[in-house]
RNA sequence: GGGGUUGUAGCUCAGAUGGUUAGAGUGCCUCGUUGACAUCGAGGAGGUCACAGAUUCGAGUUCUGUCAGCCCCACCA
């Protein structure tokens, strides 16, 4: 039983353990268990690569949740899986086969997706391994994935009913292009940065010669495709200028002046140039004024065919012979430095490119208010509360979300054109004749899907839907989400969408947002910076509990934080406390009877001490964890196991469990016992591991941790008497031990060897406690003998708390002038503190207004400070009289 | 341009609904290895809570402004 090692070292049984959970289905949940549902999806890692450190994060919080409730004896499940992630799984493998110098096309379509499955199979099972190492204790029976045949149903189901509801549209629209990973992007996909550029002026002249308009671009080659200038309607100075029509330099094509209100009258000249093809502005404006869409550059990012001596040059390069060209031509006026912001794909960072394509796009507005109004209702809520305003007005200003990609990892989209008749047909099952003209010769829309159509259904596509399945009607809506403020508007606003619209109901109760995981720097973690720490490799040196524990503590919601191993390694050591501990105990326990229950009057008063205070740790931990306030309920526990639990407590049984008297002990050990036990279950959702493989080792306990009750202080209520003069003994002895450990390290004595202490103490209850508690002081502190005095000794230091002066006799003859300054200085700090107290009580207003229990401390506090104030004057008086 | 967020000990961060002398970890200094633990114990130094106002009997905490950093959103060429 005790043949435990002396250190704490986790990967001796980690492993084991969740292998004996997974063997005894400890984490499966059925629909028809008993309990409250709670339910949480996992935000599926992408099959793309493997955990990183944010990921140990999100899983941590999770997990805790997960645990908690489970122990709490909610019906809990916690559903696993991954997601397919459609350009970048497809880029890495595109790379991959770059390397073996063929590519995606000379494979065929077929050939390629097979070999992304295989990636997706290495790294889906590598996801699953870190997992585990982690300690999830996700439902792996349930495990799913986005391309599955279930999440694919959804897709099909979901896409064809809004199809059918005129929510999703095929158009010819400019979208952002990607010329890199050669595909259309979302809005959210660009990201825009700040770039130092340069504006340059140019001149188009008017066809009748009579002079010049003079326009600026920060894009100078795409005037090859200008077909417009546009000016403001009432912009004076352009106002009988409207209608001419201009010469477009380099091309000559012929190209109006026209009035339009989006132009900014103090910008520049005020004329802009009008790029249709090429800009989102212009396109809208080419629109309202019939103007040509002339596309000059190409889906790769170079120069289309119709550009003469520019064709075929990277967007670029032209930009360099054009602006020279200009200037030869007199066209260019001046260049300027300037600072504007350009998008940049999110997953290669190529800047985009706006093209003129035939794209899907999901109309948003009206998915988009219901989901504005769960929030308002508070039917959903977001922890930390402030994202729900970030939220919120992203969805007021949602535009259509573009949702074709050209790739071919990814739920290819369920339309098919009749190359017959020209029809086309979206279907959710396959299709090999047309619904319009029965021709056989159909062909498949080729684009798929942005991956996050299918992330979106996926709260209740993992639960089954399009089946009504029990898990569906049990378990949805789910109770929390938890995820990283970076994907809120990728994601969770989507969820949220397409649950309303297709259940009727909101996808989750709470959105817990966390931050991101940086380095020591508070730098992201990306591996271009080469700065990433694979949760792993800390797992393999510290332990699992370590780095989740490390994780939450000193954390709070929507924050970020940083990775430091110093920080690893203090939970480590956290872990190594309760290691030993528990070590002391079983130790202890060996020839101890097990089943031995102490009587009420048996418990002394440091056993009614820790149990006090345990029944608040419990209340306390359970409170943060229910307000997502993680990091709160883990220093509550540290600071419960490590100060109260192992340096107080432990110290105070030593007497008993050494001493002769063996119900004494046997009363010892049962508390020790009884709080350890308990302890470790109030930590399991932090420290899974390490509070299984302990308390396994526990006469009392039976089965699995993470399947027993979470404390409670009901639980405790049996051995909980008196709670208030229990507090007021521990106040009073903890005191004196911390002044008499204080004296002794001022007079350089050794905190553990023994000194004698005499106690001068004021009233009869002070006396009383100190009587019953003397061991406990003696025990603490190493002091002995101590004994109560009428006087104050002439020889020796002295220190003072509410109540009590406590001296510390020397051999010799002490300091006098040394240790009159030592209690001067003391006495000008109480008397400063008695001050401001005197301050607040002769204020009339204080009085007034300050509710009575406030002013009441503050008299209390006075009349303390007042007795400790003449004590420390008589004493310093005694001293200069010697 | 709009919005958010951060500013507390050398460092990293906690401090819910305002109320004792503002806390923890880590680092630093002093002392201590006789059996739970040196991955430890005891003690200590170190903070005008960014700055300025306002509200209040009372502000690290609420409000306004300023400064500094970070982030997000944004179709002014």
């Amino acid at each position: 039983m005790s043949n435990i090692s002396k250190t704490y070292e986790p990967q001796k049984f980690e492993k084991e353990i969740y292998a004996a959970w997974e063997r005894d289905k400890n984490f499966h949940t059925t629909a028809e268990a008993a309990g409250e549902p709670y339910c949480i999806v996992i935000p599926p890692p992408n099959v793309t690569g493997q955990l990183h450190m944010g990921h140990a994060l999100d899983e941590t919080l999770q997990d805790i949740l997960i645990r908690y409730h489970r122990m709490k004896g909610d019906n809990t499940l916690w559903m696993p899986g991954t997601d397919h992630a459609g350009i970048a799984t497809q880029a890495k493998v595109e790379e991959q086969l770059r390397g073996e110098g063929t590519n995606r096309y000379e494979l065929g379509r077929e050939k390629f997706l097979e070999r992304v499955w295989q990636w997706k199979e290495k790294f889906g099972n590598r996801i699953s391994y870190q997992l585990r190492t982690l300690g999830s204790s996700c439902d792996w029976d349930r495990e799913r994935f986005t391309m599955d045949a279930g999440c694919s149903a959804a897709v099909r189901k979901v896409f064809v009913q809004l199809y059918n509801e005129g929510l999703i549209y095929r158009g010819r629209r400019i979208t952002n292009w990607c010329p890199k990973c050669n595909t259309a992007l979302s809005d959210i996909e660009v990201e825009h940065e700040t770039e130092q550029g340069h504006l340059w002026h140019l001149r188009y002249p008017f066809k009748d010669g009579s002079g010049y308009v003079e326009v600026a671009t920060t894009r100078p080659e795409t005037m090859l495709g200008d077909t417009g200038v546009a000016v403001h309607p009432d912009d004076e100075r352009y106002k009988n200028l409207v209608g001419k029509t201009l010469i477009l330099p380099l091309v000559n094509r012929e190209i109006p002046l026209f009035a339009d209100s989006y132009v900014d009258k103090e910008f520049g000249t005020g004329a802009v140039k009008v790029t249709p093809a090429h800009d989102p502005n212009d396109f809208e404006m080419g629109l309202r004024h019939n103007l040509e869409q002339v596309k000059v550059i190409n889906n790769d990012g170079t120069m289309t065919d119709d550009v003469g001596k520019y064709s075929g040059l990277d967007r670029y390069k032209c930009r360099e012979v054009i602006v020279k060209d200009l200037e030869a031509g007199g066209f260019l006026v001046k260049v300027e430095p300037y600072e504007h912001a350009v998008g940049h794909c999110s997953r290669c960072h190529t800047t985009v490119e706006p093209l003129i394509s035939k794209q899907w796009f999901v109309k948003m507005e009206t998915l988009a208010k219901p989901a504005i109004e769960a929030v308002k209702s508070g039917e959903l809520k977001f922890v930390p509360e402030r994202f729900t305003k970030i939220y919120i007005s992203w969805l007021e200003n949602i535009r259509d979300w573009c949702i074709s990609r050209q790739l071919w990892w990814g739920h290819q989209i369920p339309a098919w054109y009749c190359d017959d008749c020209g029809e086309m047909t979206v279907s959710e099952t396959d299709i090999e004749e047309c619904p319009h003209c029965h021709g056989k010769n159909l062909h498949r829309e080729e684009d798929v899907l942005d991956t996050w159509f299918s992330s979106a259904l996926w709260p209740f596509s993992t639960l089954g839907y399009p089946e009504e399945t029990p898990e569906l009607k049990k378990f949805y809506p789910t109770s929390v989400l938890v995820t990283g403020y970076d994907i809120i508007f990728f994601w969770v606003v989507r969820m949220v969408m397409m649950g309303l619209k297709f259940r009727g109901e909101v996808p989750f109760k709470h959105v817990f947002i966390h931050g991101l995981v940086r380095d020591e720097q508070g730098r992201k973690m990306t591996k271009s910076l080469g700065n990433g720490i694979d949760p792993v490799e800390v797992i393999d040196k510290y332990g699992a509990d370590s780095l989740r524990f490390m994780l939450v503590t000193g954390n709070t919601p929507g924050n970020d934080l940083r990775f430091y191993w110093s920080k690893v390694e203090s939970a480590r050591n956290f872990a190594n406390k309760i290691w030993n501990a528990s070590r002391f105990l079983l130790m202890n326990l060996e020839d101890f009877d097990a089943k031995f229950k102490p009587a009420r009057a048996d418990l002394e008063l440091a056993d009614m001490w820790i149990i006090s205070e345990l029944a608040k740790t419990i209340e306390g931990v359970t409170k943060n964890i229910e307000r997502f306030e993680l990091g709160e309920a883990a220093r509550l526990l540290d600071d419960f196991i490590w100060s109260e639990f192992c340096d107080y407590y432990i110290e105070l049984t030593k007497a008993r469990l050494y001493g002769s008297d063996a119900k004494a002990k046997a009363t010892a050990l049962f508390v020790l016992e009884k709080v350890l036990e308990c302890t470790l279950r109030l930590l399991h959702p932090f420290m899974p591991f390490l509070t299984e493989i302990i308390r396994q080792k526990l006469p009392n306990a039976q089965g699995s941790i993470m399947l027993a009750p979470y404390p409670t202080r009901d639980e405790l209520k049996d051995l909980l008497t008196d709670e208030h003069n229990v507090d007021e003994f521990a106040n009073v002895i903890l005191n004196v031990v911390r002044t008499i450990r204080n004296l002794k390290s001022e007079l350089g004595i050794d905190s553990r060897k023994k000194a004698a202490v005499v106690l001068k103490v004021k009233s009869a209850r002070h006396k009383e406690i100190l009587q019953e508690g003397i061991n406990y002081v003696a025990a603490l502190t190493f002091a002995e003998p101590i004994t109560f005095a009428e006087e104050k000794p002439l020889h020796a230091m002295s220190g003072v708390i509410d109540g009590v002066e406590i001296y510390l006799p020397l051999e010799g003859l002490i300091d006098t002038e040394k240790e009159i300054a030592r209690l001067t200085k003391e006495l000008e700090k109480i008397r400063k503190g008695a001050a401001s107290t005197t301050g607040k009580l002769q204020n009339e207003r204080f009085l007034s207004k300050a509710p009575a229990e406030v002013v009441q401390s503050e008299r209390d506090k006075l009349a303390a400070a007042e007795e400790k104030i003449s004590s420390l004057e008589q004493r310093i008086k005694q001293l200069e009289d010697l």
